[in-house]
DNA sequence: TTGTACGCGTTATCAA
DNA sequence: TTGATAACGCGTACAA
């Protein structure tokens, strides 16, 4: 059983308060008892207990606030979930979430909810727009003692307090590796992307390159177009590729889109139809790799992402604990018609 | 905030003391003042606090045994590193947890140490071998109170809490659909398993049988050999196999010994050898992987598997939850040479 | 049958 | 600067 607060106070012969003090750096102790407290905690490896400090927390009632960019986006449905269960959790240890969504990628607006939200939370969630307003505020609000997570999208050279989400390079790379055994190490491949200007997206094809080159010099990329995350671009991005480039064997979707592709796709004889690796494990996904229409998707935990974003706030709140890594990665996950 | 036991009694104008009773079915009460505590408390929705409740149940000190025939076999590394890691996040709550490993599948052993430690624990977690004294076993300690949880594999009909591993017929129909990925469909494959008897090995031959039969009728099943478990005796197998079926184009695995058909396979020039899927990612698979012998292996989350059993264990001493379903399976992941 | 009081470990407040 | 004390929610022993 481990150490508590009220043995190191009998050992070294102060009280309860003032171990505290000397724990939680409140000053106003004597120099000498400061130093014998550290010295007994240290020797008997104190650690706090947390079903005890859960408890006491109640008393304050923390606020997170959750801010996405989440309307109409079916891939955060997922996350929302995970956020809700965490919510759920840690209501017990008076914990309270307030989880707004915001339509499409407009920094002003994103900026607003921030503003708004600042004086209502005592820790911020979001997945930040990349643009210099967003990473400023985000800056102003950590310097204002308010800690900032970025969830599923970072942003550079920010004082968040750490990022959490997909590792876009490695999803980029299990998709080539995919493609790599789908064509046997052999063909031409397109590439659909979201947005040249998306870091993640372009880190995804970062990786599909790096792999291509380092060890499956049989696969070519033959073009690589944008599909800004919509159905209808992508339909029309993917109907000109197939159409300029007839003898594709394979396509690999880096960001949304993937209905509009496919069904661009569907529009082939079966047998020219190229292999498809996709991102993500939306509905409409699903029903395409039923369809064996795509082959494999990449997936990177949006549940968990959104479970653990909320769970690391309520550590550092509660807890005082920073996170154990500046990114916090999720796992990359190969799904295929049988394990969706 | 949630509604705790002293609000019902302000409410209900009765002692905290009869509140508790009643919530926990000890008798004693007036059938009145029990409809009553029961009525409002149902009203207001409550749901003990975890954390009270664990600080609380910190006297009480429980300890959770962990039974495994995990000696020699690398597989278990991860399950035991699941269960400390378990172990160590529930210190704070009284927990403590007695691993014991045995080696090699003897029933009479496992019987023993089932016994020994009986009396030292309130919780045991095992993966039991599928041998009617273990049933009858399970059944006694049950029927004694003591709870019992089948990991990684389970008995039929046996009175264990519940059961925490893979979906077996899931992964083999993983296993199926992944080698129909990379044969596009077409060829004959063999499997190799470990023993006919063993209940996990032949629900994964199930579906892999399962998916052909559905959607892959191109793919079909030339010969099917036991590997025993063990390296030595599936490098004999499999080189008989080979042997026998020169025009073999898969390899399911759906036990352990992946290494020696790996040596097998590796004696046959590149271009002969068969596609492998294998089962689990100990090292030396991930060895294979990496020098492109084996395609993709299906996981089972050992880690998690060791950690979700003594949570569950945890859960159902602490506060006193029944675990959600009778079956607690494992996501059933597909990994290759980039996401290992 | 019912109510009261204490302890679990931590934090916060108040008095000395 | 220090120590004593109450509170968080729950479980339980003990007294009434």
């Amino acid at each position: 059983m481990s150490v508590t607060i009220k043995q190191i106070s009998e050992i070294s012969g102060v009280s309860r308060g003032t171990v505290d003090r000397v724990l939680h750096g409140r000053g106003r102790v004597s120099p000498e008892k400061e130093a014998l407290v550290r010295r007994v905690a240290e020797q008997l490896g104190y650690k706090p207990n947390l079903a005890g400090k859960a408890l006491a927390a109640r008393k304050k009632s923390y606020t997170i606030g959750v801010l996405l960019t989440a309307e109409g986006v079916s891939f955060f449905d997922e996350v929302i979930r995970g956020v809700r269960q965490a919510a759920g959790e840690l209501a017990d240890y008076g914990i309270t979430v307030i989880l707004r969504t915001i339509k499409g990628y407009n920094s002003a607006v994103q900026l607003r909810e921030m503003e708004a939200l600042r004086h209502q939370v005592n820790a911020l969630i979001l997945n930040p727009i990349n643009e210099p307003e967003i990473v400023a505020e985000i800056n102003a609000l950590a310097e204002d003692g308010l800690p900032v997570i970025t969830l599923n999208t970072d942003v550079e050279e920010s004082r968040r307090l750490c990022y959490i989400g997909p590792d876009y390079q490695k999803s980029g790379e299990a998709a080539c590796g995919m493609m790599g055994l789908l064509l046997a190490g052999r063909g031409k491949i397109g590439i659909l992307t979201g947005s040249v200007k998306i870091l993640g997206h372009n880190q995804r094809i970062a990786g599909v390159r790096g792999v291509i080159r380092e060890r499956l010099p049989g696969l070519f990329v033959g073009d690589l177009d944008e599909t800004g995350d919509d159905d209808i671009r992508a339909y029309a991005a993917a109907s000109r590729m197939l159409r300029n480039h007839p003898d594709l064997d394979g396509l690999i979707l880096v960001a949304a889109g993937s209905y509009g592709v496919c069904r661009a796709v569907l529009e082939l004889p079966q047998e020219r139809r190229p292999k498809i690796v996709a991102m993500d494990c939306v509905p409409t996904t699903v029903e395409m790799l039923r369809r064996g229409v795509i082959q494999a998707t990449i997936c990177q935990q949006p549940f968990t992402q959104g479970y653990q974003a909320v769970q690391q706030a309520f550590r550092y709140l509660v807890q005082g604990e920073s996170p154990p890594e500046e990114r916090i990665f999720m796992e990359t996950e190969i799904r295929i018609r049988e394990t969706v």
